[in-house]
DNA sequence: ATCGTTGTCGTCACACTGACGATAAAGGGT
DNA sequence: ACCCTTTATCGTCAGTGTGACGACAACGAT
């Protein structure tokens, strides 16, 4: 009767993408569907989400980020009969493991935005999208997508592939190295494509940005 | 299985309070706790908060605000056995009714932080004060607690109660007036106790601050 | 009339922002 | 070697929002 969903939300080849599962029985035969499943007896909502997470990708949380997103109780969300699903986000880098199917046969990183899913999981979707694109403004989450170290000019790229807008380098740079506990330099650099060599970062310890990194205007 | 649980915030005597029930069945007996109850085999989850809500205080929904706040799982949360609670975040204007007490016999608005509350009803409580604090910032939600109309003194009032701040006054009025949509003058003026009459407002059509209202960095 | 009280407008220095110029440090081609 | 392109990083400047606070307006009480 409750089930937990996962939006796990990643950034390969240049864009968004989300973690599908082909259904492989009805309803929704043949569907694509957020990963999820029942609640254990004895679970925590948490831990549950956990489990899935580690089923679906190999990952534990602590690699990248796992916040409860919303429940979505709708009587008719899934034609079965009643069932009350807690919906999860994570945030994840990109892995090279290409995911590593469990029970689900068919899973695979899509692109979002994604349409037609199974049961209400368009607005379960659209809601993490949202949700990860609203954390950016005022959080270090956006260091979830990126592996242990990285460059500004990467975690730009993050920004800019989230909220799907460009951002200014040079204010982008100022603004992040200026936010208290945002990112932290290794002392290393690397040379990625071409161009000047850049620093590497890692993760600083802040929870909170301050002052935020607010999106422009107009989000189309 | 599922229940909905209700954090019920309003402002009274120069207070940000809670409606509390006092237990009269074990477990917990004798404890204050939130509003709450099982959800209907056929109930929306919104819909079975509205209906608690209509209960416990005869309003609707539309007079103040209701919204998720997040869902609570410990299997330990209920010594029953396994109860998943949907909790709901509402903020409401000052009733002047009492409390129509439905079936608790003894609900009351207890100023907050409250604390001893049974189940994992602190720690409910607890995320209900701080998104309300936080959503203060950014949303015009403050006119919730507000009547139809209200002084821009009134509101301020409102946030500095629930940030547990002083504001002032000039910079506040300023703020409020100039972020875009937030309150509407009525075009009345009143005079509440002492000095000069103030204008009404009601509130505006904006959902989203802009610019933001953030709360001074110290809150202790 | 004077005073205390509350509402409203103004001023000023400072922080943050967006737009954009300039320089640094790499690789590729000739 | 020498340009040229590319990317990283630092600086500058005007506009905007903010906190601190002065000034005045409009009421009731004395």
């Amino acid at each position: 009767m409750v089930a937990v969903d996962l939006v796990l939300l990643t950034i390969r080849q240049q864009a968004l993408q989300v973690l599908l599962i082909r259904r492989g029985i009805p309803p929704f035969l043949g569907r694509w569907a957020l990963p999820g499943g029942f609640v254990l007896p004895a679970e925590d909502l948490f831990a549950a989400a956990e489990r899935e997470l580690r089923e679906e990708t190999g990952l534990s949380a602590a690699a990248g980020h796992l916040e409860q997103l919303a429940t979505y109780g709708d009587p008719a969300r899934d034609p079965r009969g009643r069932v009350v699903a807690v919906a999860y986000l994570a945030l994840l880098p990109d892995l090279p493991v290409p995911v590593a199917g469990s029970d689900a046969a068919s899973a695979s990183w899509r692109p979002v935005p994604a349409e037609g899913l199974a049961f209400d999981h368009d607005r379960i979707l659209a809601d993490g999208i949202e949700r990860a694109r609203s954390k950016l403004e005022y959080t270090p989450l956006a260091t979830a997508f990126c592996p242990p170290s990285f460059t500004i000019a990467e975690l730009r790229e993050v920004y800019e592939t989230v909220w799907r807008t460009r951002l200014d380098p040079r204010n982008f740079h100022r603004k992040v190295t200026s936010a208290e506990g945002f990112v932290e330099p290794t002392g290393e650099t690397v040379i990625r494509d071409r161009g000047r060599p850049a620093q590497l970062f890692r993760r600083g310890s802040a929870t909170l940005l301050h002052p935020a990194l607010l999106r422009p205007a107009s989000s189309a």
